[in-house]
DNA sequence: AAGATTCCCAACCGCGCGAGG
DNA sequence: ACCTCGCGCGGTTGGGAATCT
């Protein structure tokens, strides 16, 4: 019988996105919601399929989304996370407020990537190049099951570098385990020595709490929840800080607006 | 200035998973 | 237990932008 297709590919439009489809996707979510992809192309008045309009949405027009490249400790975070996850990029950017998966993906293979094959680190295993993995598989590396991997000691030998500033770190495998590495967080190189450490790290990133801005999106009045965005640098923001989202305050002006601005997501309008 | 090459990223594709019937 | 459906994930690609020759 086989998998239905997700849209019917006949008069199902692809490629870019037109600032007018843009438009429509976003009035119609900010109006009603996202309860069904599939069916949203249709009462949106897209001819496209749901499934772009949902990549559409959370890759690009989302109001929480942040722009620009990822910042130093974005980097390092998400150099450590996949260390221990591998190509989880959800996961990964799941605990990188504003930013998409997509976006971090990119990121990996177009910037982190290069830089840590010049630092002679495999960027898949983390292991220099030139020595023999231990085990190839990252996100083995702790656990087999990467989101267990704050309930077990780490055992392995965990290198963590700064892509910035070059340095790297070994950590001792013998003794070494989440617990007890906290006793030596005062070592200068430690992992993620700019703003994390692995206690409150793992602490935050394996907590059921799911982002506040994430959360804020679950509800189709976007611009009204409350809900925590943060900046480069994790400050908090309370979305009931920033202005107020609504189609009603969206008037023919600001769609204009739009028009030559179609290369930014919708926070970046100014609404 | 123009063509060639490389880089970058938005968007697409196919698969797996979970929910619900 | 099985099937179908919808969603989300990870890998890949196409084409515009930037850089090089």
């Amino acid at each position: 019988m086989g998998r239905q297709p997700c849209c019917d590919k006949l008069g199902v439009k692809k490629g870019p996105w037109t600032v007018e489809e843009d438009k429509k996707l976003i009035n119609f979510i900010l109006t009603n919601g996202h309860c069904c992809w599939r069916a949203l192309p249709k009462l949106a008045g897209l001819r496209r399929c749901g499934k772009s309009c949902r990549l559409r949405w959370t890759n690009y027009l989302r109001p929480d989304l942040k722009r620009g490249l990822l910042s130093h400790d974005e980097e390092q975070l998400v150099i450590d996370l996949h260390a221990h996850l591998g190509n989880k990029w959800s996961k990964i950017a799941s605990r990188l407020p504003g930013r998409t998966d997509n976006e971090i993906k990119n990121h990996w293979n177009t910037h982190i990537k290069k830089k840590l094959i010049k630092m002679g680190i495999d960027p898949m295993t983390h292991q220099p190049l030139n020595q023999e993995p231990s085990n190839t598989d990252p996100s083995k590396t702790i656990s087999s099951n990467p989101d267990d991997i704050s309930k077990e000691p780490k055992t392995a030998s965990t290198k963590t570098l700064d892509i910035i500033s070059g340095t790297t770190t070994t950590e001792d495998e013998s003794s070494s385990t989440v617990t007890d590495q906290n006793s030596s967080m005062d070592n200068e190189n430690h992992l993620l020595d700019n703003n994390y450490n692995d206690d409150e790290l793992f602490s935050y990133l394996w907590s059921d709490e799911t982002t506040k801005a994430d959360a804020s999106l679950g509800d189709s009045n976007y611009g009204a929840v409350g809900g925590t965005l943060y900046d480069s640098n994790n400050i908090s923001t309370t979305v009931s800080d920033l202005p107020i989202w609504s189609p009603e305050g969206i008037n023919d002006k600001d769609w204009m607006f739009l028009d030559y601005c179609q290369d930014f997501g919708v926070h970046d309008f100014g609404f």
